[in-house]
RNA sequence: CGCGGGGUAGAGCAGUCCGGUAGCUCGUCGGGCUCAUAACCCGGAGGUCGAAGGUUCAAAUCCUUCCCCCGCAACCA
């Protein structure tokens, strides 16, 4: 027998700034299900997950915090680790890059290269922040009052050099140019492969900075410790690190390197098709064999952010409707590749539809029939006619188009191939008649057949629903009656007539509820703003300091309340914000001689002329943000209808001051 | 002309590479059935495929121009 085949697929390295949302679900979840259907294919099947923890935000993140970075990751690792278990994510490892066997691993790897000649020492020029002690990059500066300067602080930037190690990417342009255009399928979707070749390799590629002297998280170069490994390097060599490349033992890297699929979401994609084959190919290793590219989930219709305020967690949803439906509806309802769109209305549409309706419908009439004409044993079947040649057609073409839908991470395809399956087998019912079949003697070879039919197909329904899936095969089989492992086989399901006839089935609870659609979203708006008692949706951040930031909030005491500095500030200028629909750009006068910057998301519904003279409710103490490469130093205080429709709130009749305190 | 994605029934999408009867899910209307979770099955209505021009026997699909929406560039799968 031929050795097993191996496959190895890979999420991103998420990085643990603040808890992971939907989005990061997204991807694990479809990497966990693709890693779930090689295994039961009978692949020798890895999966490896982790998190990328070093870098500057970090570091800033857990100063603003009061922990070091170390604690501060720790704990958003450890709350990962929940979520996946919560998830049913079953990888094989989870890498962090602040492990040992990481860290020692990524200063070989940089040292081999500068031993090589493809990193070398030189000079980064940037824009320096003296009292911040940091760099930025020109388009990372923000401006204020027409002068650049520095978005943490706001202060002035001079030019200043920092001495950096450079990655000579220029070097192996050409070679990733031929091997990207010999090899059409490596990055997937196609669309994706021309976006990098015009916008990165034939423009000319620039040679890439991986070290830093900036800031201290990160993995010292060895060689020259004031130098710490910037982030691509450290990242993307997660996926060799993992399996012990370089390490004393490097088994798992002999048995499952190359990579067979990096899953990355379509942002990231640029780094894991044009530097990391660069390095790969300067360490002499093979290139993973395919890179895909998943879309985003969108909350209607708008891209999920936390500064837009319509962040999604995955906990709250899967507390209400369970694991396997938030599953289910994350690999069904969006093409693979393509971006998707979330609202609770299609969860729960496709909840009520294909999983109550369709599939646990289907699992309960079949089991009722049985229980009610052959007291719960499920008869021999007699003679084949028509209709049941045309259901066993489906269930024997079935294994192969579900199997090659999932090789081309067509998932939602996949699903639903095996729903015509769940199709057919309700309208048999309606063919067959059983209910007419068991008023009579002579009906009773026939319902034998089809009672027959129904709890083989529904046997392997439960079997190919299981990726995707995982818990709800359990409960299909306990009412079937199938305790024997080799019929929830991918074998098991290749050729129709595994089920044993004598088998005693028991009708249980409804593997599916059905939701009443209109009170569940009441529900929902209810408990959402029951957490967030004051959502302004702004652009800018709202926030605390702590890292708890998106935890839900309880009823707030006055101290929570009197930690908000609000005060009237009057407007005395105004003007678009370049190269922004959203965001106006108001100057206003907080008192005592004092001017702000602020940026605001109104244009929509305020011009800049109309605002000079208002005097505003200015959220005074809040973190300065950039946003449009304009420092915004608060925020101002809207109301904010059902339709998102916004208005300034402002302070009527003359005798407030700029500068008065409200609240 | 910064880059990219998109505009197809009330909603969400497939079809576009490779031209040939416009399809799926949900909703809606009507009918059937009663084993089942008011579930299931059948049928109907509903589309000038963003606009205009061109190529062709034939265009959602190929070519040209234009309009509109969204994302990236800017911590975030």
């Amino acid at each position: 027998m031929a050795e097993k085949q191996k496959f190895y697929i890979t999420t991103p390295i998420y990085y643990p700034s603040g808890n992971m949302h939907i989005g990061h679900t997204y991807t694990t979840v479809a990497a966990d299900t693709m890693a779930r259907f090689k295994k039961m294919l009978g692949y020798d099947t890895y999966f490896l997950t982790g998190t990328d923890e070093h870098g500057q935000k970090i570091e800033t993140k857990a100063a603003e915090a009061g922990v070091t970075p170390q604690e501060y990751v720790d704990k958003i690792v450890a709350q990962t680790k929940e979520l996946w278990k919560l998830m049913n994510i079953d990888y094989d490892d989870f890498i962090r890059t602040t492990q040992p066997r990481h860290e020692k691993i990524v200063q070989k790897i940089f040292k081999k290269f500068y031993d090589q000649g493809d990193i070398y020492k030189s000079e980064y020029e940037g824009m320096y922040c003296t009292p911040c002690e940091s760099f930025w990059t020109p388009s990372q500066l923000v401006e204020k009052d027409g002068v650049k300067v520095c978005p943490d602080c706001g202060r002035p930037v001079e030019v200043a050099h920092e001495e950096s190690y450079f990655f000579r990417m220029s070097k192996y342009a050409p070679w990733l140019m031929e091997y990207l255009q010999e090899h059409p399928d490596f990055i997937q979707p196609q669309s994706r492969a021309n976006e990098m070749i015009n916008n990165f390799l034939k423009p000319g590629l620039q040679d890439l900075c991986v070290s830093r002297t900036s800031f201290k998280w990160g993995i010292p170069v060895d060689f020259d410790p004031k130098h710490v490994v910037y982030v691509w390097l450290d990242a993307l060599t997660n996926y060799i690190t993992a399996l012990g490349y370089l390490s004393e033992d490097d088994s798992l890297f002999r048995r499952y390197w190359p990579a067979d699929v990096h899953l990355v979401g379509k942002e990231i994609v640029r780094f894991h098709t044009i530097y990391w084959p660069i390095f790969l190919h300067a360490l002499g290793l093979p290139l993973p064999k395919k890179v895909f590219a998943h879309g985003w989930l969108l909350f209607g219709g708008d891209k999920m952010s936390k500064s837009k305020g319509n962040v999604e967690y995955a906990e709250p949803i899967v507390a209400r409707y369970g694991v396997d439906a938030l599953r289910y509806y994350l690999m069904r309802e969006m093409p693979f590749g393509a971006d998707g769109n979330y609202t609770n209305e299609s969860l729960l549409t496709r909840m009520n539809s294909d999983l109550a309706n369709d599939l646990g419908n289907l699992v309960s009439r079949t089991v009722a029939m049985i229980e009610k004409y052959f007291g719960g044993v499920i008869p021999e079947p007699g003679q084949e006619q028509e209709p049941d040649a045309q259901l066993r057609a489906r269930f024997e073409a079935l294994p192969a188009l579900v199997e090659k839908n999932m090789d081309e991470m067509q998932f939602s395809q996949a699903l639903a191939e095996i729903w015509k399956l769940i199709g057919d087998c309700n309208r048999y019912i309606d063919i067959t008649q059983p209910w007419v079949l068991g008023k009579s003697e002579e009906g009773l070879p026939r319902l034998k057949t089809v009672m027959y039919y129904l709890a083989e197909c529904v046997r392997a329904i439960a079997v190919y629903v299981f990726p995707t899936m995982p818990s709800t095969p359990e409960k299909i089989y306990a009412q079937l009656g199938v305790t024997d492992p080799a019929l929830m086989t991918w074998e098991s399901v290749q050729k129709f007539g595994g089920i044993r006839p004598g088998t005693q089935v028991k009708k249980g609870a409804a593997i599916f509820p059905r939701y009443d659609v209109k009170k569940e979203l009441e529900s929902i708006a209810a408990e959402r703003a029951a957490q967030a008692p004051a959502p302004e949706k702004k652009p800018e951040a709202p926030k605390k300091a702590a890292p708890k930031a998106e935890a839900p909030a309880g009823p707030i005491g006055i101290e929570d309340f009197a930690k908000v500095k609000l005060i009237a500030a009057k407007i005395i200028a105004c003007e678009k914000v370049e190269k922004s629909d959203k965001l106006l750009k108001s100057t206003l006068d907080c008192g005592n001689g004092e001017t702000r910057t602020v940026v605001s998301g109104i244009a929509k519904w305020y011009s800049p002329d109309e605002m000079p003279g208002k005097t505003v409710v200015l959220v005074a103490n809040l973190a300065p943000r950039k946003m449009r490469g304009v420092l915004s130093e608060g925020m101002l205080l809207c109301a904010e209808d059902a339709e998102g429709n916004l208005k300034l709130l402002t302070v009527e009749g003359g005798a407030f001051a700029p500068g008065s305190e409200i609240g």
